[in-house]
DNA sequence: ATAAACCCTCCCGCAAGGGGAGAGTCAAGG
DNA sequence: CCTTGACTCTCCCCTTGCGGGAGGGTTTAT
């Protein structure tokens, strides 16, 4: 019999993770004086402390530790218990690997450019949204005041509530100099009266979105683009969905272009 | 500017997330109302979220991305901390993936055997220890009964003060069937007078040391090593130093051979 | 006017122990 | 016999990044 600090001298486990243990009933001391609360192990316990320590080590948490050492399972139980935990420790080894690749992107791109760059790329879930939509060809990107005068002219007429900023999708497979297919919307509570041209549609979320929030006047966004679709590549996503471009701070809400925000967004996938 | 919802909404971040960045003044609101408290955001306070979240999913931690946003730090600290955070994520990966592997041999295993098997190896750290020992050429590995008696007589009649478990070293570099090399050996306080067989020495320890629990009498060791070397092949390591035996409960602490607690130590390196 | 939907500030909980306070125990040396 | 130093005990707070909920105030829409 060993006091605990021989104990724990034996095994390498710290004092207090045995008291630790003794607390959750994972390892009780083969005896414990009545009057001092000492307590005493035996060498038989090692083995099962050194189960203890070994599950841990493989990942298990001390719960499933205490799961797998007292209720007595089957071999078929411990089997699927031990392929979930493979599974899981896949999935952390992937996530980790996915770090290192955006820190690894970010040494890359701090090389090859040398400045700041202080925009940052994130991914993230969007949800559907209903949402008053005009579409068109238009000769640029930057010529669609027209369409949005004729979406809020006609909104403002029905008087519709905005539940959220408005935006712009731009549907061309590819990059277009002139002749954009571009669809101007605004998402509404309720909606309004259709025209020939004014449509209502639920505007398809994306369970990934990597987005990238731009201030300052409309003429940065072109570098922001190019920002953007780089670090898609450079982290291994592909773009699997016409883009958009959420005007969350625009000419409605301050008159000063340096103090635009504009967020472009790409549905993408890891490919 | 937004309310706390509405801007969670636009950043995907949670309103609880909002007002912890808040507390931890990572990001606090363009405004906030004397009176109710209320919080509000400005659309230009984004590109500061997104950044928080983008360094977040590169695992630093709220700490960190507080200094890597406040502190205007140059150019090389920032190449610092990213090239730190990579060589952890590094590490964290290796790790990820020793586990992984640990729990793939235990399911090969599993499938090999097919029994349950109640014997866990770890590795751990151990320590150099000072001992009384004496080494000789043995005839084969259980006769070693009268070198435990001719060292442990020169102890007692010295009077020695024991620090630890006694222990078997095997300083042969492969497995023999005779004349093996062993040194028997028992950590004391202080040096008992050496004898031209007993001497003092220090037993180095090592970084890693491969270790098995083995409970029972002795003729059930051999099955223990073969366990042993095989997890330590399995789960990539090398061996790189003789082994030892700890007896961790022997004759002197109990008569029934059934409770007779063994450790085996393996110096181990990653391979 | 009132109900629903927001918002606020505490406070507790999580995993696996670490650190320390305050007090009791044990073994060896003088 | 007494003291001293090394152990041991329990209890409580701390860590990370929020989530859950209580209890109460505010806004907004009907």
């Amino acid at each position: 019999m060993f006091k605990i600090g021989e104990f724990s001298k034996l095994s390498k486990v710290s004092v207090r993770a045995l008291r630790h243990y003794d607390r959750l009933r994972l390892l009780e001391p083969a005896d414990v004086d009545r009057w001092t609360g000492y307590r005493s192990y035996s060498a038989s316990q090692l083995p099962r402390l050194n189960r203890i320590v070994g599950l841990k080590e493989m990942g298990f948490s001390l719960d499933e530790v205490a799961a797998l050492l007292d209720n007595d399972l089957t071999v078929e139980e411990m089997r699927g218990m031990l392929k979930a935990k493979r599974a899981e420790l896949n999935d952390r080894v992937r996530d980790e690997k996915g770090r290192l690749a955006r820190v690894e992107a970010r040494l890359r791109l701090r090389e090859q450019e040398g400045k700041d760059m202080p925009e940052e790329v994130v991914v993230k879930k969007v949800k559907t949204v209903r949402a008053a939509t005009l579409r068109d060809i238009i000769p640029s990107y930057p010529e669609q005041g027209h369409l949005w005068e004729e979406l809020m002219s006609h909104l403002k007429s029905h008087d519709a509530k905005y539940t959220g900023p408005c935006f712009t999708m731009y549907h061309d497979e590819c990059y277009k100099e002139s002749d954009v297919d571009a669809e101007v919307g605004q998402p509404v509570a309720s909606d309004v009266p259709e025209t020939d041209r004014i449509k209502m549609r639920d505007v398809p979320g994306a369970e990934q979105m990597a987005c990238l929030i731009h201030k300052g006047p409309y003429d940065g966004l072109n570098a922001a683009y190019q920002v953007l679709t780089k670090w898609i590549d450079d982290n291994g996503y592909r773009i699997v969905g016409p883009d958009r471009e959420v005007y969350l701070a625009g000419c409605a809400s301050t008159d000063d272009p340096n103090e635009y925000v504009t967020e472009i967004q790409f549905p993408v996938e890891k490919s």
